[in-house]
DNA sequence: GTTTAAATTAAACAAGTGTTTAATTTTGCA
DNA sequence: TGCAAAATTAAACACTTGTTTAATTTAAAC
């Protein structure tokens, strides 16, 4: 039933029997959860939005916390294989480190509100198949940035004292805190529309994050 | 009954009615708020924990809400003091970035719990009193940025092409992401207990932090 | 010691929670 | 058209939620 295999049409990992529905309810959960956070919303909320009735949450995922998991994968599945293929790309250091925020960028900036819940709901709780599954993402990523960096640090354009596990919590803190603190800087900055908004980060915030991360690797004492 | 007044004894603004029986309620809540969020603790777990009667929460503090206010008012109050104080001291704008740095990764450090509530229980809800300070708070954080800053700008040490709202994102967004993955990077850097883990954000992440925040500001392309 | 206010309690309250049941409707296929 | 499986429903379930009540105990003041 809940079985889950790659899908060829969203070059994604995805469950292959999503229907239409199942995807409703995902997709009013994600914004829900988001805002109100996976305890602060019930099934009734979710039911009374994606308008369907209360029971079918249950029938179609099992439980509410069931339905976190198959949130969580439904969501973060592709990401891993789009660092893979980068990791490929035959580029120089720094414009692959470059592209890999700009890959966290884009990719997180669309999924924001799971990567909200992702962060504080899963962790010291006993959801154990949704954090592994979130775990294993992270072990890429930083395999990834590892990858990288060894890469510019043999070619000697990087610095070699870098703490490494530490350059990822740089790159996503920062977009993460910034999105968190949404309202703050919506008025400091004046980013009225959600378009605005949304242009900031993949502009403004991208090039920030990719002038930092470039400063701290290649900027010599 | 719920003023606040500034305490010189502990140099920071509290409620000068808070009595031990008060303050281990906020101090359970705080506990719990940042183990399991603020929808997901009932005042029944903390008056188990706190070892009084339910009623007594809403006797003391009003209501779940004003109880929030209180705990977010008696954990902040003495951080904006201490920015101010640094602004004041007579040292070269590097250093002082490093010292503002340290005062947020100390701060933020003991006050853990408390910042990951602010951060994930207050947007976008109808808590306006305590989002309001919390509002405020931020706003002074940025102006103490912006006053260093600009020292560093004039004195020819810093370049001038830096998004000075978003160093603080940086800051304490990359904080803020190592503890939120608490279980991973214990794990991954082997922070078996709770004294290598204060150790290692006191020390290394603190280090890294300024270095980058260094790098972003002198590293000239 | 009496009085008055504060502190503390167990119980009750109404509303909301996730989940299950059992009945009904819709669907797809022979 | 008939039938079995799937989808959908309203209702009920047992439990937890934040808050209030009214009674009792404790503390302080006179």
């Amino acid at each position: 039933m809940f079985n889950f295999a790659f899908d060829y049409k969203t070059n994604s990992m995805s469950n292959i029997q999503l229907n239409d529905k199942k995807i409703q309810i995902l997709e009013v959960a994600e914004k829900l959860f988001s805002e109100k956070g996976f305890e602060g919303t019930s099934i009734r909320d979710i039911s009374k939005i994606a308008k369907i009735n209360v029971a079918m949450i249950s029938y179609y995922f099992g439980s509410k916390d069931r339905l976190l998991e198959a949130l969580i994968i439904y969501k973060t599945s592709d990401l891993k294989l789009k660092l893979e293929n980068l990791l490929q790309e035959n580029i120089d250091p720094l414009e692959k480190i470059n592209k890999l925020i700009e890959i966290y960028i884009t990719r997180i900036n669309c999924n924001k509100g799971i990567f909200r819940v992702l962060h504080f709901e899963l962790n010291s709780k006993e959801r154990e198949k949704s954090m592994t599954a979130f775990t294993e993402l992270k072990k890429g990523n930083l395999k990834s940035v590892e990858s990288i960096i060894s890469q510019g640090q043999a070619k000697g354009v990087f610095r070699k004292d870098v703490i490494i596990p530490l350059i990822t919590p740089t790159i996503i803190g920062t977009f993460f805190h910034f999105h968190m603190n949404k309202p703050f800087f919506v008025e400091l900055l004046n980013l009225n529309t959600e378009e605005l908004y949304d242009n900031y980060i993949t502009t403004t915030l991208k090039k920030h994050i990719q002038q930092t991360i470039k400063a701290l690797l290649v900027y010599e004492n």
